[in-house]
DNA sequence: GAGCGCATAGAAAGCGGTTGCTGCGATACT
DNA sequence: AGTATCGCAGCAACCGCTTTCTATGCGCTC
């Protein structure tokens, strides 16, 4: 019924192994022979048998990227720049490969079923994007699976997220902290003094880190840090919408809040206006992502840049061998802060 | 090295048949048995070869989702509501099937190589999102490969596409004209006669159905349809930025402009904005799709809602066999006119 | 107690490629 | 001319799993 190798070879009139090495082009062949077999080829409208293949040579053209949110466009910029570099029809790369986006939705169990799926099809280099979950046995269960994976000639790069210790899995770490401290050292130098602040989920490497970032900013100004004033969410823009006005209920004279990312930025100042707040005149917001609506959003979003589209790239082509690993396995990517219209010095009280 | 049926079956004391048939579940096994080949699975840290598994079988567990950009929302919503479906982990489906992914950037060429990959790999399943390009001799070839790969007992569905013909593919198709037409509708009926338009990609079908539709409802209203006033691009909102521009100067008293989609509509209020323009009282704007960050535009958005996340969703269960294909294997899919803040009677001249 | 059927395990033949090694004719070298 | 060398094609042994068919042991029935 379906047409295999042995079909191709009959009627090129060769064996079944000059027509492989003709369309692997890795040993030499004839050109007569090859133009014949690669007649066959396309008068049959031969089609590889991908698993046959994989488990002959022992290796798949599967490239898995495991991403929190698909639905997010801060995962979907970084994996479309890991697929553009993957190769896959019309990337760079030369061989065919077949990049597949797989949604862990945040959740640990998953993100290890999807590792394990892919283990199980020998995926030839997986890449992992977006902050990781603390949370202390899947830490560790994750943690496991990239050590056997990498044991397995799998490359594992991790992309916009935390290294994990004794693996040799590449990371490409984010600077949130960093990043994060900047952020909130610019409202600080604009004079604010009561600072919001809606963090992302609790156990998640992302938040913390940004988390810190802005705890040091305060800490370096001498700013008190007041618990009341941080507020834990998911990453979208529901989340700040309500926990803006959570916030505004337990401190009316808030002057700034720093949002965990730019969606939360954007609910947060809707709930601001809904409030009868003006931004920035009665309260500055500050997003973080620097995603492509912020700038759109008026006011337009002060935030800090992250090069999505370019960690995403360097990841994919670190993950197809292309480009060396950065030394010691570990590469910090800084954001930029972009200063916009939502924040501004605050009302006089 | 790596573990195999074999090494188990030998550390279970039975034959590799026997522990193919655990793992698989669907033939009589003795609880005993079992328990001991589970042990064994567990001890050695068994991962099944996919491939080799999957070549025994002539079947994979691969479910291919083909999206024109991953990047945007709009398909991040729908992919994520398939795989969702599909099963993988955590879906609600029994069995565990890799949902892949692939960013076809909205090329025809890059479409087919997917589809012949996943072919290749013998993908269980196809869901094809998004618009399709109209160019023939593409469009010829991917209905060639549909027909071929249905043929092949996968199970493909176009999700927000129209229907291909003579090709076994269930189409749940956008009602992008209805839609289009209900929004300038609306306009109209504001009082609005002077509308420019800022159309997606030529040669793609969801543009030609929004187009259509407009062009309906302007006729139907008797409103003058001047060429002039349709301006082409893609569907970003720099596109929406830049179109917005030269709609304005080839007509600077438009007093409405329907955009391709939601993010075009942001593009073009940017652009009016930064030309002294206030949207909806100088001019009112319309976008298409109402994707999330729509409502918190200022102000936010008149659009059409297209359930993304329902149709991507019942597409999958169909892509698994877990749904009933529409009869006649073509549903439309209608949108909802939101009515918010963007769009407002015209400014008497 | 012999015959039967049922439940369960094993043997072995593929599934469709890949690749190390062999074979063979032609060319190059001494 | 004789032989070492090279280029190219074929043979055949896997790769690791699934599945059909067969074998065995056991409890039953008559």
């Amino acid at each position: 019924m379906t047409v295999t190798l042995a079909d191709v070879a009959a009627r090129a009139q060769v064996s079944p192994a000059t027509v492989s090495r003709v369309l692997n082009g890795n040993y030499p062949v004839a050109a007569s022979t090859r133009e014949r077999v690669l007649k066959a080829v396309d008068e049959l409208d031969y089609v590889l048998n991908g698993p046959a293949s994989a488990l002959a040579a022992a290796t798949s053209d599967l490239v898995g990227i495991l991403v929190n949110d698909i639905a997010d466009p801060f995962f979907g910029i970084m994996a479309s720049a890991i697929q553009s570099e993957i190769g896959g029809p019309g990337g760079r790369a030369g061989g065919e490969r077949l990049a597949v986006v797989c949604n862990t939705g945040g959740s640990p169990e998953r993100e290890l079923t999807y590792l394990t799926l892919l283990q199980r099809q020998r995926a030839a280099a997986v890449v992992l994007t977006g902050g990781a979950v603390e949370n202390e046995p899947h830490a560790e269960a994750v943690a496991a699976k990239l050590r056997k994976l990498t044991e397995a000639g799998t490359r594992v790069v991790l992309c916009g997220r935390a290294p994990t210790p004794d693996t040799r899995a590449i990371a490409l770490a984010f600077d949130n902290r960093g990043g994060a401290r900047q952020l909130t050292e610019h409202l600080i130098g604009l004079g604010h003094r009561r600072l919001g602040c809606i963090a992302g989920p609790r156990e998640h490497t992302t938040t913390r880190h940004r988390l810190e970032g802005h705890r040091e900013a305060l800490a370096a100004a001498g700013v008190e840090d007041d618990p009341r004033r941080t507020v834990h969410g998911h990453y979208d823009r529901r989340s700040g919408y309500e926990a803006a006005l959570e916030l505004l209920r337990r401190d009316p004279d808030l002057t700034a809040i720093v949002a965990a990312n730019d969606s939360v930025a954007l609910g947060a100042c809707a709930a601001l206006r809904e409030s009868g707040l003006r931004v920035p005149g009665d309260i500055s917001v500050a997003g973080f992502d620097d995603l492509p609506f912020s700038i759109d959003a008026v006011p337009s979003l002060t935030t800090v840049r992250l090069p999505l589209a370019e960690a995403g790239a360097r990841a994919g082509r670190i993950a197809m061998g292309r480009e060396e690993p950065p030394p010691g396995g570990i590469a910090t990517v800084r954001g930029e802060l972009m200063v916009r219209g939502s924040s501004g010095v605050p009302r006089v009280q």
